[in-house]
DNA sequence: CTGGGGAAGGGGCCC
DNA sequence: TGGGCCCCTTCCCCA
């Protein structure tokens, strides 16, 4: 396929808005580690099976923010909906901060576990001195000891706060499930929601060229067509003086200067300069498959 | 067919 | 957490 059909032009599509991505977690009064929105909880399967219907220690001092819960529609937040599996209706989770439409749209087409939304009306979560825990705590998946200081659910170690609390609970990190974020574009999985934001912009191209309309995945990317633009070549090869616009150009470039090819066809040990030359020499005949 | 230049895509790392 | 940068790779085109 021709890359030019790869890239969209700013006629051609409509201008990507990241704001409203980012908008909805601007929400004042909600977790600022989850923006109200994302912090799933992921109990194993074992813990799933007896949360349901089963106090828990955090009904009772909250320290989750989210716990795994459908996506509430309209219906469900004017509380319209079918029962939940917690047993609670969804006025009683706080569902008072519900995405828009888009953006629950895409944040189900995001294959996350169901997610629940920060409740707005619990109590003020307290401390071991009887403040309140800023909400920058919330996420973290711990109960109060009677001392007052939390503790860690899967080795009920003491911490003295919810940071300590979070870093202890890296040791843990091979008791969770390993989570997968998917595109909702392509079949791509990441192991980060930061990863497939980053991979999300491929699909949305939210940098546009002001001189032609192109767009690109990222600046820098448009930084380096504008350069076909300006005719700008930074990049020069220090043993002819030629210049290029882009470093890996120039680096192929300097391959060809170079006596020893990085690339060796196994079959005839001919040298290339770069893998695409060696795979077309490959791809031509002179490597046969069995 | 081959070598090489140009342009662009995309993951990872660092700040 | 996002942006910038690095690096590698791929594809197209031309001599």
């Amino acid at each position: 396929m021709p890359r030019s059909f790869l890239v969209k032009t700013h006629s051609s599509h409509k201008i990507p808005n990241y704001g409203q991505l980012e908008t909805q977690r601007e929400t004042k009064g909600s977790c600022s580690t989850c923006g109200g929105l994302v912090v799933p909880f992921l109990p194993d399967e074992e813990a799933h099976s007896t949360l349901v219907g089963t106090p828990r220690p955090w009904d009772h001092n909250p320290v989750i923010s989210c716990l795994p819960l459908p996506l509430p529609c309209d219906e469900e937040v004017r509380g319209a909906s079918s029962p939940h599996p917690l047993g609670v209706s969804p006025v009683e989770l706080g569902a008072g901060r519900v995405p828009s439409a888009p953006l629950r749209d895409s944040l189900n087409h995001l294959n996350l576990p169901p997610l629940l939304f920060l409740p707005m009306r619990w109590p003020p979560i307290l401390g071991p001195s009887g403040d309140k825990v800023p909400d920058r705590l919330c996420g973290v998946v711990g109960t109060s000891r009677p001392s007052g200081c939390l503790e860690c659910l899967h080795c009920h170690q003491p911490c003295h706060n919810g940071a300590g609390l979070t870093r202890h609970q890296h040791v843990h990190s091979d008791l969770q499930p390993k989570r997968l974020f998917s595109c909702k574009h392509c079949a791509k999985e990441y192991g980060s929601l930061g990863a497939l934001k980053m991979h999300l912009r491929t699909h949305t191209l939210p940098c546009v060229c002001a001189l032609c309309g192109k767009a690109f995945s990222r600046p820098w990317l448009l930084q380096g067509h504008i350069r076909t633009h300006t005719g700008e070549k930074p990049y020069t090869c220090s043993h002819c003086s030629r210049a290029f616009a882009d470093r890996s150009n120039l680096r192929a470039h300097l391959q060809t200067h170079s006596d020893v090819k990085r690339y060796q066809c196994k079959r005839c040990s001919k040298t290339f300069s770069r893998m695409s030359l060696l795979a077309r020499h490959e791809e031509s005949g002179c490597c046969p498959g069995p």
